[in-house]
DNA sequence: CATGAATGAGGCTTCATTCAT
DNA sequence: TATGAATGAAGCCTCATTCAT
């Protein structure tokens, strides 16, 4: 009966979750075009209502879609490595789904650094297993002297979830040319570890 | 009739950039409101395109604005004094000008963090003096052995302010917990200098 | 497959009509939700344009379907009796459909007073039989003296019958305060026989 | 300065609600298109909603208007007429108005036979001074005789405006063949005072 | 200059209808 | 025959911009 079309149905649904995380990462939820995204995945524009309630249900969509796909990269490093080893690894896989899924990184770095005050929960629940990640590993770090103890690491997280949108951000600003992806990860963890002073 | 003098209407204009900061402020290019932001300046619609020719090219006056605003608090300390109070004295300016105009602040971080491509090149050339103090900060302390030499100073006077932009989107998203604008160079000072390293 | 039988889809097409009824009865024809009336008949949206060719073909389904409620009850009254006897034994059935098919009753009231221009022909059709039970009723009345011969017939039967609708109208109206179902055709008919002056 | 375009604006917006009176008239809330109207009135799009809310708050506007005009005419008969002479010249008032606005008036009918619920209370606000008028009538018609006091004058003064009510209603219906607007005050009152039995 | 009424392009959203399964 | 996903025309409303006073 329905059964190919429950899996038509879905296919449509990741094609316009991909066409407006394209949309939104080129002109942000306000000035993205619903009718365009639409047509960009092949599809009429009311097609898209019957999937998602409004424009600004499908940019939560695509945010939390966003959040899966970051989520989904756990890194594969033992406990016991030190922790600049951890960080680096977390931004590794980073890096791979952000090369996979360019747009939709956009998306999420874009509104969590400066997203709407009133999205701000619900972008804050889906982001929250990120943060924690790099909190345990950080936890881990200050309980071995690896990661000073005088801050709370819930403060290091952020400016180290920080410094790494803020490099993909200038990757992208700079055309690719500063951070490349590449070194993205020992940068930020170098930035992040020892500072700018000489070691 | 000439009821208005010249004086007055420099102080409309600029009772119109203080009303466009907040609202940009609060919602955004897209979202803010010409005839909103014209009722809160005292004046009426129209008013607001004798002054500035449309409403991106009032956006850009909002940001210029501040660029000169932050650029207004040079720090008072003497060359030979060491980079990271040199540094810490931008960011006691800064904070102190965000005091004062926490709603142009506000715009500026995030048109400088997320702002649409296609005005970058106007920011940059707006927010160009603001980096170059910081470079040459930086170009002296690694002249004097303060700062490490292995990375351009450029692109390490982009991260600081980058943290330095981080922080204050942290305060304002947190609703002032942490940090506070008081700690707030201090923090990031110190963060920018030896990282989460224990010392 | 033939799944339904013959018995099942004429189910189907009633509970059609009486979802349709409801949802037309609060909310006119074109607020009325073709979804919501098959949501409501337990059915799905394109069932219903396997009974029905379009929206307002549903409309005047359940038009005439009202008619044919109101015109199943005939009043049992012989003919010899006197005007003012037959003309409330009329108002009694059609009470009492009322009472079982109030929805029905709405949308066939408010189609006969305030309908569109345009379906006033097919609505005037099926009305036609109720209309000429009462020019009946009265053309015998007049027969007979109990009614006024300078009027012609047809008139007062409109007139009767609006005065009828109008009763309803009110009923509903007043959430059922005045005038109740049982003293509706008293009132109606009293009025209609005598007015408003002292008897 | 703007004496001119005060007056200009409040020509603007009689345009605009006699506009709206014919498309409500013909079309009813629902099907009427706000586009129409505002070149109906020769206008545009925007400026209709300079002057009301929504289109809803147009069509209050339109039956507000349309109250105000039947409230205008108010019959220029000496209290102490009877009862019939005075309650046809109430009828004659409003023949005369809904000749001058037809539109209006057919706007105020459906909406007060037919309207939606959750309308009826503006509505019965607007048009509670014309039922009073009659109320009054009839309880002066009571006290002296000539109406009978067994019923409630309220209902009484219900059913005569509906009663007018349905005559408006049926003048159009017929195309004006019956009854016509200069028959209508006598035949209405003739059967609302003394219905249908032989006098 | 300041004003604010008018403009009309643009966009989100609804929903009757179609059609492949 | 029943289903419900897709369609796309239609329409309400917003709001940046213009312009006569």
């Amino acid at each position: 009966m329905a059964r190919t079309t429950v899996a038509e149905r879905e296919a449509n649904r990741m094609r316009l979750l991909e066409a407006a995380a394209n949309e939104f990462a080129r002109k942000g939820l306000d000035a993205a075009n619903i009718n365009e995204i639409s047509l960009a995945a092949g599809l009429a524009k009311g097609t898209v209502y019957n999937h998602f309630a409004s424009k600004e249900a499908l940019f939560l969509a695509v945010v939390e879609q966003a959040c899966l796909y970051a989520a989904a990269g756990a890194e594969q490093v033992p406990e016991q490595a030190p922790t600049h080893t951890r960080l680096r690894a977390v931004l590794q896989a980073d890096v791979e789904w952000v090369r996979q899924n360019e747009a939709f990184a956009k998306v999420l770095v874009r509104e969590v650094l400066t997203g709407e005050e009133s999205r701000y929960p619900r972008v804050l629940a889906a982001a929250a297993p990120l943060i924690e990640r790099i909190a345990m590993i950080l936890r881990d770090g200050a309980r071995r002297g690896e990661v000073r103890s005088g801050v709370p690491v819930e403060q290091l997280a952020l400016t180290f979830t920080g410094l790494a949108d803020l490099a993909f951000l200038q990757h992208w600003g700079s055309g690719g040319l500063w951070p490349s992806l590449e070194d993205l990860p020992d940068t930020v963890v170098e930035m992040f570890m020892h500072g700018a002073a000489p070691r």
